[in-house]
RNA sequence: GGAGGCGUCGCCUAGUCCGGUCUAUGGCGCCGCACUGCUAAUGCGGUUUGGGUUCAUCGCCCAUCGAGGGUUCAAAUCCCUCCGCCUCCGCCA
């Protein structure tokens, strides 16, 4: 949620913030009218209900004071109740209708981001081997070399939860859990572990962002009202909706090792192939939550964070930063880490680093006590410590030999049990 | 799933039967000031949250007693629905 005063009093600002995401003037200016009308509707509102307060209590001294005149000024505030009644109404309206503006708009994109939409995307460094090494060899993709290893069974997979879900055995199974185990020991040090629900409610979708505007990516259990968590995002940064937190306990930082839902809707057919693309996978999230002044050294330390995992897997990745247009609903800025991966010849987003600034604090009302004595919304952030099906399917590619047999990355070696994934027999 | 109990401004707590001086009591904690060589103790004052008005402060106004409705001139208090917690029973890993 942005914040109401600045839209109301620097609308050009916001309104030119919100052009680098695409977002329409008029679409802007709807916000702030309905804003500016819910505004004078309360406090038309408040003033007709000090006066009723003011007179019922005169009616209360007049009753006790058996004072005759008691039951005509009581009847007389009937008329003045309906009218509060018909102002309440006009002020549901109104607050509802601001409410629903509000939460369409994004996030203003921070002033660094690049402009332009998605083609201008800048890749900001590389780590590993480059792209062009890789030419001339031949690699296989990473569902003919896990196919063939008995590791991967998309059929089957179909045949339990339809398409786009994913089925491994043995040691693609085993695979999953080791990247999990090695992620949460790598970052251990840094960050709470937390094993959250990966049902909640709707509430805690609207804090992060995926609601309402992105309900049909979501899985939505509709006997209880509840959702199936998109990302681990979700739990760990609605841990503290609806608390004042103290600045002396700020930073806060958090994982979780989860399985993720998505419905993928709008995207089916592409590049979905073998583990690109599934409904449900497991991630290792890290999110942190601090104060606005520890902001950017919280963000280069989370981004630090997510290569770290990258490089210890030693996969060749680079970091994209998201122009303005490309940038998701909540964020403000973004590095996305896209690993390479031979097989596919794509490079394949594993995270996206990204800084919520104040607007998921406002949707999920996080706040801290500012040294003054106020509060203030914090400021969150998070990104994917290591998203299994991609990172999985990049080892498959550029670990596999001629035999058909893959080697893992060497800190994997302890997790897994072994070096070498050989055929299932 | 069934029965019962409970939910008050950081924590504990009074108030709810019987609606109006509740502008929500008291204690603890915390903040400020005074006293004091320092600390402690003591005294005085302040301390829910959100919004509005104001350049800002002070002040004033509105809402807020788990949430949402209802009754009433008036609701912490009466009625309804929901949520959460606790105890017992059932079921179960």
């Amino acid at each position: 949620m942005l914040d109401a005063n600045l839209l109301l009093d620097d609308t050009e600002t916001v309104v030119a913030a919100l052009a680098r995401k695409g977002v329409a003037e008029d679409t802007v200016l709807a916000a702030r009218d309905a804003l500016a009308n819910r505004r004078s509707v309360l406090s038309e509102l408040e003033s007709m209900r000090a006066e009723m307060n003011r007179r019922s209590k005169e009616v209360g001294r007049l009753m006790a004071a058996k004072d005759p005149s008691a039951e005509t000024e009581r009847a007389g505030l009937g008329d003045l109740k309906a009218r509060i009644a018909q102002q309440e109404t006009r002020n549901r309206e109104a607050e509802d209708a601001a409410r629903q503006e509000m939460l369409q708009l994004p996030n203003l994109p921070a002033p660094e981001a690049p402009d332009g939409g998605e083609a201008d995307n800048v890749v900001l460094r590389s780590w590993g081997r480059a792209e062009e090494e890789f030419r001339g060899t031949t690699y296989r993709p990473h569902w003919d070399v896990a196919g063939d290893l008995g590791i991967f069974d998309p059929e089957r997979a179909a045949k339990l939860s339809g398409s786009g879900f994913a089925l491994l055995y043995g040691d693609g199974a085993r695979l999953v859990r080791a990247l999990g185990q090695f992620a949460l020991d790598l970052h251990g040090e840094t960050y709470t572990e937390v094993l959250a629900p990966h049902v909640v409610r709707g509430q805690l979708m609207e804090g992060t962002g995926h609601l309402p505007k992105f309900a049909d990516d979501a899985y939505n259990i509709e006997s209880d009202d509840l959702w199936l968590i998109p990302t681990g995002e979700v739990p760990l940064t609605g841990l503290h909706q609806d608390e004042i937190l103290d600045p002396e306990e700020l930073p806060k930082r958090y994982m979780t090792y989860s399985a993720c839902f998505r419905r993928e809707a709008g995207s089916a057919g592409k590049d979905t192939r073998g583990l690109q693309r599934v409904h449900e996978f497991h991630k290792v999230e890290l999110v942190r939550i601090c104060t606005p002044d520890t902001v950017q050294q919280e963000f280069e330390q989370l981004l630090n964070d997510a290569e770290t995992s990258l490089q210890r897997l030693e996969l060749p990745y680079r970091v994209v930063d998201l122009a303005a247009g490309d940038l998701t609903f909540s964020s403000s800025r973004i590095f996305d880490l896209e690993v390479y991966a031979p097989g596919v010849d794509k490079w394949l987003e594993v995270s996206s680093v990204g800084n919520f600034t104040d607007f998921q604090a406002r949707r999920g009302n996080i706040r801290y006590r500012v040294p003054g004595g106020r509060t203030a919304p914090v400021n969150t952030l998070n990104g994917s410590g290591l998203a299994t099906p991609r990172v999985w399917a990049a080892i498959i590619e550029h670990g596999q030999r001629s035999d058909g047999t893959v080697e893992v990355p060497e800190v994997l070696v302890p997790y897994l049990g072994k070096k070498v994934i050989e055929p299932r027999g």
